[in-house]
DNA sequence: TACGGTGCTGTAAAGATTTTCAGGAGGGTG
DNA sequence: CACCCTCCTGAAAATCTTTACAGCACCGTA
């Protein structure tokens, strides 16, 4: 059996009080009695149990984590920057990965983080409505990465401001047909980007004084084979594009193999823009826009600890920038690494 | 204030012992008292606190998955299928990621999972005995992937047969000079791939009375831009290889774009295989050995949980089955792929 | 000399469950 | 009719901390 506070506070000869105050750093102890504790926990490699620590404070130095999905670059890039922000903090870090429409309504129905987590983050989902009131019944602060929602604390790009950046990009060009490669509004997984992303698209065109073809705008999944038949797609139609802006860099991958499998090169015939910067993208050299992944979950973990040690403070937004990064895909020979030598 | 186990007893007419039992679905509950209770906990929306009832039972219905990384392909693949598991069982996940050889020694002498699960997954760690030992020290169920531990559950792949099929491969196309480009067993992060994978390629080729040239096995590290370096102190060789088996597909990424900076074509000039059949394998038209990620993960997480339901059994070790895959890096239009149409 | 602080420590309540044990009711059996 | 069992239920102990509160000793000051 493992030792329990008492029998710390036994070798230590004071009592569990003290024990308790000493082992948290709280003040009011004197340095000697501090140390004896100390010595005597180590002595009994002792480690107070957490669960009774946070029955009787009733805080869980535990930050629930929800995602769609943990298996995409995204995610995971997200994951790990949180994992790490909280780990630092000694935070647990209570993973929930959706999967699918399924999990999503078992989620938002039984709340399995009810009275386990100190607050929650919530990565890169639309919300619906009754999955923010899900959320406010919680009662805890709530932190959103990718959209803003009042009372939320939310990290996130400007959509719009960065996918129009990738069109102005192909605009300056000279390209005036220019496709969409986007996701499902509609999916029931929705992520928030999809919407955002088109809403750019279509700004952009209309600034050049061109009216966006519903018949360019395609459904992509957000994967390389949803790319590659909408790519297919795109060049099977009467008037094929002469650019594609793919809301993801998977996507885009995919559309160049589909351009590339035609026997079309990519940027002669076919210029891809993708969106994310993935870790592969300079691998592929393709054109981008590069959004901060790791530091939008870093910065909204540290904002929610930073909530829950009081550090008060309304519900922030904040939302950081994006750049874009010009490789091959769109010019031919644009990328320094796929220059010769 | 949320609902108490003493506020649905009142609310039912029962004592909270009966509450506990009606909700846990413990036999000996008249079904009318177990009827009246569940609907007064419904009535409420009670939930019972995960911490009274693991500081009350001893159990804590959790699981602790430690990994060197999240934030890579194979390892989030793993995870997934372990949350996947987990949730159905209604177990939580509590995740640490290792992240470098600092957080790796940290993780093994505070063990932060004392005391707050019930069995711990770790993920293609190569053990040292001071890690193995101090996993001993939690007395808990364990469970290695990738590796095989006394003791403990594993579940993994035969690197070394694995290896040795995609070396075969290459030999069977006629190639001599085939080099490995690996990761680095002295890494202070140690996976346990390199090792086994190294092995199998040396066996094949002595399997066919070739003896190893040092000098064809170089260091990778697992990324596309240790497989980009690799390839070209290579082919910067006094006898540049014909062929190349890297240990992971990110590896072979990395060497391809070497080959094809150097002007050289894959596979007429330099044939490349990898080793894991990532998500863009295809893509890339690698020719790779397949092995079941998410299965491993997903396998020895219900193994540990059979284990914590007394379904009792030593713990076990299971090797699953990997498969070659041969598409355009080694044998030109090999992937049905990559063929027109 | 008395009194108010300050610094430190201990007692005990509170937190919300699980689980052991005891016991009552009712039915069947010898 | 007595006894035993089975089925169900409740009382209370146990789990291990945190924290509010009380209290003691000692010092400085009025």
């Amino acid at each position: 059996m493992a030792a329990s506070i008492e029998d710390v506070a036994k070798l230590a000869g004071v009592s569990i009080a003290t024990v308790s105050r000493s082992l948290r750093g709280l003040p009011d102890v004197a340095t000697a009695t501090r140390d004896r504790v100390l010595a005597a926990a180590q002595e009994l490699d002792y480690v107070a149990s957490p669960f009774a620590a946070r029955l009787a404070s009733g805080r869980s130095s535990t930050l629930g984590v929800v995602m769609p999905f943990v298996n995409r670059w995204f995610f995971s890039e997200v994951l790990g920057s949180v994992e790490s922000v909280l780990s630092n903090a000694n935070y647990d870090l209570l993973l929930h990965n959706l999967g699918d429409s399924e999990g999503r309504a078992r989620f938002f129905t039984n709340l399995p983080v009810r009275k386990r987590v100190d607050a929650v983050l919530v990565v890169s989902l639309a919300l619906t409505e009754d999955e923010v009131a899900a959320l406010k019944t919680l009662d805890l602060p709530v932190g959103v990465l990718g959209v803003k929602h009042p009372g939320m604390f939310s990290v996130r790009i400007d959509d719009v401001v960065a996918a129009t950046s990738a069109v102005e990009h192909l605009l300056s060009l000279g390209h005036r047909r220019i496709a969409l490669i986007g996701g499902d509004t509609d999916d029931p997984m929705r992520f928030t980007p999809p919407h955002h992303r088109g809403t750019g698209y279509r700004e952009a065109l209309r600034g050049a004084g061109i009216e966006p073809d519903p018949a360019l705008q395609v459904l992509g999944y957000f994967t390389v084979a949803g790319g590659e038949a909408a790519m297919t797609r795109l060049l099977d139609g009467p008037q094929p594009p002469t650019a594609v802006f793919a809301e993801s860099d998977e996507m885009a991958y995919g559309a160049i193999k589909a351009i590339r499998r035609r026997g079309l090169r990519v940027p002669e015939d076919v210029a891809v823009i993708g969106f994310d910067d993935h870790a592969t993208a300079e691998l592929m050299d393709l054109t981008t826009v590069r959004q901060p992944v790791a530091e939008q979950g870093a910065v909204l973990a540290q904002e929610l600890l930073d909530s829950l040690s009081g550090a008060a403070g309304e519900p922030s937004d904040l939302v950081l920038d994006t750049e874009l990064v010009v490789r091959g895909s769109t010019v031919a020979g644009a990328s320094v690494y796929a220059q010769p030598g």
